[in-house]
DNA sequence: CTTCTTGCAAAATTTTTGCATTACA
DNA sequence: TGTAATGCAAAAATTTTGCAAGAAG
Protein backbone atom coordinates (compact mmCIF):
# COMPACT_ATOMS: atom_id res chain seq x y z
CA UNK A 1 0.00 0.00 0.00
CA UNK A 2 1.07 3.01 -1.39
CA UNK A 3 1.74 6.33 0.82
CA UNK A 4 -1.08 7.96 -1.13
CA UNK A 5 -3.05 4.98 -0.54
CA UNK A 6 -2.92 4.96 3.53
CA UNK A 7 -3.88 8.68 2.93
CA UNK A 8 -6.95 8.24 0.74
CA UNK A 9 -7.90 5.43 3.13
CA UNK A 10 -7.46 7.97 6.32
CA UNK A 11 -9.33 10.73 4.69
CA UNK A 12 -12.69 8.26 3.75
CA UNK A 13 -12.18 6.90 7.38
CA UNK A 14 -12.29 10.21 8.73
CA UNK A 15 -15.44 11.25 6.63
CA UNK A 16 -16.57 8.11 7.62
CA UNK A 17 -16.23 8.51 11.04
CA UNK A 18 -17.38 11.98 11.22
CA UNK A 19 -21.01 10.69 9.56
CA UNK A 20 -21.35 7.91 12.06
CA UNK A 21 -20.39 10.63 14.60
CA UNK A 22 -23.57 12.73 13.29
CA UNK A 23 -25.84 10.11 13.01
CA UNK A 24 -25.51 10.63 9.22
CA UNK A 25 -25.04 7.92 6.62
CA UNK A 26 -22.28 6.93 4.24
CA UNK A 27 -24.25 6.10 1.51
CA UNK A 28 -23.49 5.03 -1.84
CA UNK A 29 -23.28 8.17 -3.60
CA UNK A 30 -20.89 9.89 -0.82
CA UNK A 31 -18.38 6.55 -1.52
CA UNK A 32 -18.35 6.88 -4.93
CA UNK A 33 -17.89 11.11 -4.74
CA UNK A 34 -15.09 10.33 -1.53
CA UNK A 35 -13.20 7.48 -3.86
CA UNK A 36 -12.94 9.63 -6.80
CA UNK A 37 -12.01 13.10 -4.93
CA UNK A 38 -9.51 11.49 -2.46
CA UNK A 39 -7.63 9.26 -5.42
CA UNK A 40 -7.05 12.97 -6.65
CA UNK A 41 -4.72 12.52 -9.27
CA UNK A 42 -4.85 16.20 -10.08
CA UNK A 43 -5.77 18.19 -7.01
CA UNK A 44 -8.37 21.12 -7.81
CA UNK A 45 -11.64 19.98 -8.80
CA UNK A 46 -15.14 22.08 -9.65
CA UNK A 47 -18.29 20.75 -8.88
CA UNK A 48 -19.12 20.29 -12.12
CA UNK A 49 -16.11 18.58 -12.81
CA UNK A 50 -16.41 15.95 -9.93
CA UNK A 51 -20.15 15.61 -10.79
CA UNK A 52 -19.36 14.39 -14.41
CA UNK A 53 -16.40 12.00 -12.82
CA UNK A 54 -19.21 10.81 -10.16
CA UNK A 55 -21.62 10.06 -13.17
CA UNK A 56 -18.91 8.03 -15.06
CA UNK A 57 -19.61 5.19 -11.97
CA UNK A 58 -23.17 6.43 -11.17
CA UNK A 59 -24.87 7.95 -13.70
CA UNK A 60 -28.17 9.31 -11.41
CA UNK A 61 -25.92 11.07 -9.36
CA UNK A 62 -27.31 15.04 -9.22
CA UNK A 63 -25.37 18.28 -8.77
CA UNK A 64 -26.81 18.54 -5.49
CA UNK A 65 -25.85 15.44 -4.04
CA UNK A 66 -22.26 16.85 -4.85
CA UNK A 67 -22.86 19.81 -3.90
CA UNK A 68 -24.01 18.95 -0.13
CA UNK A 69 -21.61 15.71 0.35
CA UNK A 70 -18.77 18.72 -0.48
CA UNK A 71 -19.94 20.61 1.70
CA UNK A 72 -20.23 17.75 4.21
CA UNK A 73 -16.34 17.07 3.40
CA UNK A 74 -15.54 20.80 3.66
CA UNK A 75 -17.11 21.16 6.99
CA UNK A 76 -15.50 17.85 8.64
CA UNK A 77 -11.95 18.78 7.34
CA UNK A 78 -11.46 16.55 4.49
CA UNK A 79 -11.62 18.60 1.95
CA UNK A 80 -10.59 22.52 1.47
CA UNK A 81 -12.11 24.55 -0.72
CA UNK A 82 -11.04 27.53 -2.53
CA UNK A 83 -12.49 30.52 -4.92
CA UNK A 84 -9.60 31.88 -6.67
CA UNK A 85 -9.96 35.44 -7.94
CA UNK A 86 -10.58 35.96 -11.88
CA UNK A 87 -12.80 33.32 -11.74
CA UNK A 88 -16.06 32.82 -10.01
CA UNK A 89 -15.03 29.18 -9.98
CA UNK A 90 -15.20 26.96 -6.51
CA UNK A 91 -12.35 24.42 -6.62
CA UNK A 92 -11.87 21.75 -4.12
CA UNK A 93 -8.41 19.81 -2.80
CA UNK A 94 -8.51 16.94 -0.59
CA UNK A 95 -6.97 18.08 2.79
CA UNK A 96 -4.12 16.14 3.08
CA UNK A 97 -2.46 15.31 6.12
CA UNK A 98 0.51 17.73 6.94
CA UNK A 99 0.06 19.71 3.97
CA UNK A 100 -0.51 22.97 4.41
CA UNK A 101 0.13 25.15 1.49
CA UNK A 102 -0.40 27.65 -0.41
CA UNK A 103 -0.90 28.29 -3.89
CA UNK A 104 0.71 30.00 -7.09
CA UNK A 105 -2.07 30.23 -10.05
CA UNK A 106 -0.91 30.84 -13.97
CA UNK A 107 -2.56 33.98 -14.94
CA UNK A 108 -2.30 32.26 -18.29
CA UNK A 109 -2.83 28.74 -18.96
CA UNK A 110 -4.34 28.11 -15.20
CA UNK A 111 -1.60 25.97 -13.90
CA UNK A 112 -1.79 25.76 -10.39
CA UNK A 113 1.37 25.12 -8.31
CA UNK A 114 1.29 24.73 -4.43
CA UNK A 115 4.27 26.17 -2.09
CA UNK A 116 4.63 26.53 1.31
CA UNK A 117 6.85 28.52 3.33
CA UNK A 118 7.72 28.27 6.78
CA UNK A 119 9.13 31.60 6.52
CA UNK A 120 6.15 33.68 5.37
CA UNK A 121 4.17 31.44 7.70
CA UNK A 122 6.42 32.92 10.56
CA UNK A 123 6.09 36.64 9.43
CA UNK A 124 2.46 36.58 8.68
CA UNK A 125 1.58 35.32 13.05
CA UNK A 126 4.31 37.94 13.58
CA UNK A 127 2.23 40.49 11.53
CA UNK A 128 -0.91 39.38 13.33
CA UNK A 129 0.24 39.75 17.19
CA UNK A 130 1.84 42.53 16.36
CA UNK A 131 -1.56 44.15 15.04
CA UNK A 132 -3.43 42.42 18.00
CA UNK A 133 -5.03 39.51 16.47
CA UNK A 134 -4.95 35.86 16.63
CA UNK A 135 -4.44 33.82 13.29
CA UNK A 136 -6.88 31.64 12.54
CA UNK A 137 -6.20 31.05 9.21
CA UNK A 138 -4.78 32.84 6.01
CA UNK A 139 -5.20 32.86 2.20
CA UNK A 140 -2.37 33.30 0.32
CA UNK A 141 -2.74 33.36 -3.95
CA UNK A 142 0.53 34.45 -5.83
CA UNK A 143 -1.20 35.37 -9.26
CA UNK A 144 1.98 34.57 -11.98
CA UNK A 145 2.84 34.14 -15.51
CA UNK A 146 4.38 30.39 -15.53
CA UNK A 147 7.02 29.39 -17.62
CA UNK A 148 5.76 25.73 -18.55
CA UNK A 149 6.52 25.22 -22.50
CA UNK A 150 3.17 24.28 -22.85
CA UNK A 151 1.88 27.34 -21.21
CA UNK A 152 -1.27 28.60 -23.14
CA UNK A 153 -4.35 30.18 -22.51
CA UNK A 154 -6.90 28.14 -21.34
CA UNK A 155 -10.50 28.75 -20.65
CA UNK A 156 -11.99 27.67 -17.31
CA UNK A 157 -14.94 25.27 -17.95
CA UNK B 1 -4.82 70.71 1.37
CA UNK B 2 -4.07 67.68 3.09
CA UNK B 3 -2.60 64.83 2.14
CA UNK B 4 -5.56 62.93 1.55
CA UNK B 5 -6.89 65.73 -0.12
CA UNK B 6 -4.34 65.72 -2.56
CA UNK B 7 -4.40 62.43 -3.09
CA UNK B 8 -8.57 62.27 -3.55
CA UNK B 9 -7.76 64.96 -6.35
CA UNK B 10 -4.92 62.66 -8.01
CA UNK B 11 -7.38 59.66 -8.19
CA UNK B 12 -10.04 61.52 -9.44
CA UNK B 13 -7.74 62.91 -11.94
CA UNK B 14 -6.55 59.85 -12.80
CA UNK B 15 -9.98 58.44 -13.24
CA UNK B 16 -11.46 61.65 -15.47
CA UNK B 17 -7.78 60.93 -17.64
CA UNK B 18 -9.09 57.36 -18.52
CA UNK B 19 -12.51 58.39 -19.44
CA UNK B 20 -11.17 61.11 -21.35
CA UNK B 21 -8.53 58.82 -23.42
CA UNK B 22 -11.82 56.57 -24.00
CA UNK B 23 -13.77 58.28 -25.44
CA UNK B 24 -16.22 58.23 -22.51
CA UNK B 25 -17.80 60.86 -20.26
CA UNK B 26 -17.14 62.14 -16.87
CA UNK B 27 -20.96 61.78 -15.99
CA UNK B 28 -22.48 63.78 -13.11
CA UNK B 29 -23.26 60.36 -11.62
CA UNK B 30 -19.55 58.89 -11.93
CA UNK B 31 -18.52 62.42 -10.34
CA UNK B 32 -20.29 61.35 -7.69
CA UNK B 33 -19.43 58.03 -6.93
CA UNK B 34 -15.93 58.94 -7.57
CA UNK B 35 -16.31 61.83 -4.87
CA UNK B 36 -17.82 59.71 -1.67
CA UNK B 37 -15.65 56.87 -3.08
CA UNK B 38 -11.96 58.56 -2.95
CA UNK B 39 -13.27 60.07 0.19
CA UNK B 40 -13.22 56.74 1.75
CA UNK B 41 -13.09 57.40 5.49
CA UNK B 42 -13.73 54.00 5.62
CA UNK B 43 -11.69 51.98 3.09
CA UNK B 44 -13.24 49.13 1.93
CA UNK B 45 -17.34 48.83 1.21
CA UNK B 46 -19.62 47.36 -0.77
CA UNK B 47 -21.58 47.97 -4.26
CA UNK B 48 -24.89 48.50 -1.71
CA UNK B 49 -22.91 50.75 0.76
CA UNK B 50 -21.62 52.87 -2.53
CA UNK B 51 -25.00 52.99 -4.09
CA UNK B 52 -26.78 53.80 -0.84
CA UNK B 53 -24.44 57.02 -0.29
CA UNK B 54 -24.25 58.22 -3.77
CA UNK B 55 -28.49 57.91 -3.40
CA UNK B 56 -27.66 60.43 -0.66
CA UNK B 57 -26.16 62.78 -3.04
CA UNK B 58 -28.72 61.66 -6.18
CA UNK B 59 -31.69 59.74 -5.26
CA UNK B 60 -31.87 58.26 -8.92
CA UNK B 61 -29.04 56.58 -9.44
CA UNK B 62 -29.42 53.00 -9.67
CA UNK B 63 -27.49 49.86 -8.75
CA UNK B 64 -26.07 49.19 -12.08
CA UNK B 65 -24.84 52.69 -12.68
CA UNK B 66 -22.10 52.26 -9.56
CA UNK B 67 -21.40 48.80 -10.39
CA UNK B 68 -20.36 49.64 -14.31
CA UNK B 69 -18.76 52.69 -12.33
CA UNK B 70 -16.87 50.60 -10.17
CA UNK B 71 -15.86 48.08 -12.58
CA UNK B 72 -14.56 51.18 -14.69
CA UNK B 73 -12.38 52.58 -11.76
CA UNK B 74 -11.08 49.03 -10.90
CA UNK B 75 -10.33 49.00 -14.68
CA UNK B 76 -8.68 52.09 -15.06
CA UNK B 77 -6.48 51.21 -11.65
CA UNK B 78 -8.27 53.97 -8.75
CA UNK B 79 -10.07 50.96 -7.07
CA UNK B 80 -9.28 47.66 -5.75
CA UNK B 81 -11.73 45.22 -5.87
CA UNK B 82 -11.62 42.62 -2.84
CA UNK B 83 -13.75 39.10 -2.74
CA UNK B 84 -13.18 38.23 1.40
CA UNK B 85 -13.97 34.84 1.98
CA UNK B 86 -16.42 33.74 4.04
CA UNK B 87 -18.80 36.48 2.93
CA UNK B 88 -19.90 36.24 -0.83
CA UNK B 89 -19.39 39.77 -0.35
CA UNK B 90 -17.12 41.98 -3.18
CA UNK B 91 -15.30 45.19 -1.65
CA UNK B 92 -13.81 48.21 -2.89
CA UNK B 93 -10.98 50.14 -2.01
CA UNK B 94 -9.24 53.44 -3.16
CA UNK B 95 -6.04 52.25 -4.89
CA UNK B 96 -3.74 55.08 -2.62
CA UNK B 97 -0.41 55.47 -4.24
CA UNK B 98 2.35 53.39 -2.72
CA UNK B 99 -0.09 52.35 -0.40
CA UNK B 100 0.45 48.47 -1.18
CA UNK B 101 -0.75 46.56 1.39
CA UNK B 102 -2.69 43.29 2.29
CA UNK B 103 -5.92 42.63 4.85
CA UNK B 104 -6.13 41.21 8.32
CA UNK B 105 -9.88 40.28 8.79
CA UNK B 106 -11.79 39.02 11.98
CA UNK B 107 -14.02 36.47 12.00
CA UNK B 108 -15.74 37.35 14.58
CA UNK B 109 -16.34 41.36 13.94
CA UNK B 110 -15.39 41.49 10.31
CA UNK B 111 -12.99 44.35 11.41
CA UNK B 112 -11.09 44.91 8.57
CA UNK B 113 -7.25 46.22 9.08
CA UNK B 114 -3.95 46.81 6.85
CA UNK B 115 -0.85 45.26 6.98
CA UNK B 116 2.12 45.58 4.61
CA UNK B 117 5.55 43.31 5.19
CA UNK B 118 8.47 43.71 3.04
CA UNK B 119 9.90 40.36 4.28
CA UNK B 120 6.17 38.68 3.04
CA UNK B 121 6.50 40.30 -0.05
CA UNK B 122 10.41 39.08 -0.84
CA UNK B 123 9.76 35.81 0.26
CA UNK B 124 7.02 35.61 -2.03
CA UNK B 125 9.00 36.66 -4.88
CA UNK B 126 11.23 34.10 -3.79
CA UNK B 127 9.24 31.44 -4.04
CA UNK B 128 7.48 32.02 -7.27
CA UNK B 129 10.65 32.66 -9.01
CA UNK B 130 11.69 28.56 -7.48
CA UNK B 131 8.78 27.70 -9.03
CA UNK B 132 9.42 28.92 -12.34
CA UNK B 133 6.75 31.78 -12.17
CA UNK B 134 6.95 35.61 -12.37
CA UNK B 135 4.58 37.27 -10.02
CA UNK B 136 1.76 39.49 -11.05
CA UNK B 137 -0.54 39.45 -8.19
CA UNK B 138 -0.99 38.49 -4.91
CA UNK B 139 -3.68 37.97 -2.72
CA UNK B 140 -2.98 37.25 1.07
CA UNK B 141 -5.75 37.64 3.67
CA UNK B 142 -5.42 36.39 7.85
CA UNK B 143 -8.31 35.66 8.89
CA UNK B 144 -8.37 36.21 12.72
CA UNK B 145 -9.79 37.04 15.99
CA UNK B 146 -9.48 40.47 17.16
CA UNK B 147 -8.93 41.78 20.51
CA UNK B 148 -10.55 45.05 20.38
CA UNK B 149 -13.01 45.39 23.20
CA UNK B 150 -16.10 46.63 21.00
CA UNK B 151 -15.48 43.02 19.01
CA UNK B 152 -18.75 41.18 18.89
CA UNK B 153 -21.27 39.55 15.91
CA UNK B 154 -21.71 41.45 13.54
CA UNK B 155 -23.93 39.90 10.03
CA UNK B 156 -22.78 41.55 6.96
CA UNK B 157 -25.70 43.29 4.93
C1' DC C 1 -39.47 0.89 10.57
C1' DT C 2 -37.65 5.39 11.07
C1' DT C 3 -34.56 8.66 9.67
C1' DC C 4 -31.58 10.40 6.40
C1' DT C 5 -30.57 11.07 1.45
C1' DT C 6 -31.47 11.67 -3.20
C1' DG C 7 -32.61 14.03 -7.36
C1' DC C 8 -35.38 17.12 -9.36
C1' DA C 9 -36.84 21.54 -9.86
C1' DA C 10 -37.58 25.75 -7.97
C1' DA C 11 -35.83 29.67 -5.05
C1' DA C 12 -32.44 32.82 -3.66
C1' DT C 13 -28.16 35.27 -4.58
C1' DT C 14 -25.11 37.86 -7.12
C1' DT C 15 -23.36 39.51 -11.33
C1' DT C 16 -24.15 41.10 -15.90
C1' DT C 17 -26.66 42.84 -19.87
C1' DG C 18 -30.36 44.78 -23.33
C1' DC C 19 -32.80 48.62 -24.40
C1' DA C 20 -35.42 52.89 -24.66
C1' DT C 21 -34.60 57.39 -22.83
C1' DT C 22 -31.69 61.02 -21.16
C1' DA C 23 -27.59 63.56 -20.72
C1' DC C 24 -23.09 64.92 -22.01
C1' DA C 25 -19.36 66.99 -24.78
C1' DT D 1 -26.38 66.60 -32.67
C1' DG D 2 -24.23 62.16 -32.25
C1' DT D 3 -22.41 59.05 -29.00
C1' DA D 4 -22.25 57.33 -24.62
C1' DA D 5 -24.60 56.73 -20.03
C1' DT D 6 -28.46 55.89 -17.22
C1' DG D 7 -31.93 53.25 -14.95
C1' DC D 8 -34.99 49.85 -15.26
C1' DA D 9 -35.93 45.26 -15.53
C1' DA D 10 -34.76 41.08 -17.22
C1' DA D 11 -31.06 37.50 -18.11
C1' DA D 12 -27.16 34.74 -16.50
C1' DA D 13 -24.58 32.38 -13.57
C1' DT D 14 -24.13 30.32 -8.91
C1' DT D 15 -25.38 28.69 -4.80
C1' DT D 16 -28.86 26.93 -1.86
C1' DT D 17 -33.23 24.77 -0.53
C1' DG D 18 -38.06 22.19 -0.39
C1' DC D 19 -40.08 18.11 -1.12
C1' DA D 20 -41.80 13.57 -2.57
C1' DA D 21 -39.81 9.19 -3.39
C1' DG D 22 -36.17 5.96 -2.33
C1' DA D 23 -32.22 4.01 0.40
C1' DA D 24 -29.77 3.11 4.62
C1' DG D 25 -29.00 1.21 9.11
Amino acid sequence: MSDAEIETARLKEQFRDFLVAEGLKFTRQRRVIADLFFKADEGHRSLNELLAAAQVEQASIGYATVYRTMKLMTDCGVALEHKFADTGLTLFEPNLEGDHHDHIICLTCGRIVEFEDAGIEALQESVARRHGFEVRKHRHEIYADCVAPDCEYRPVA
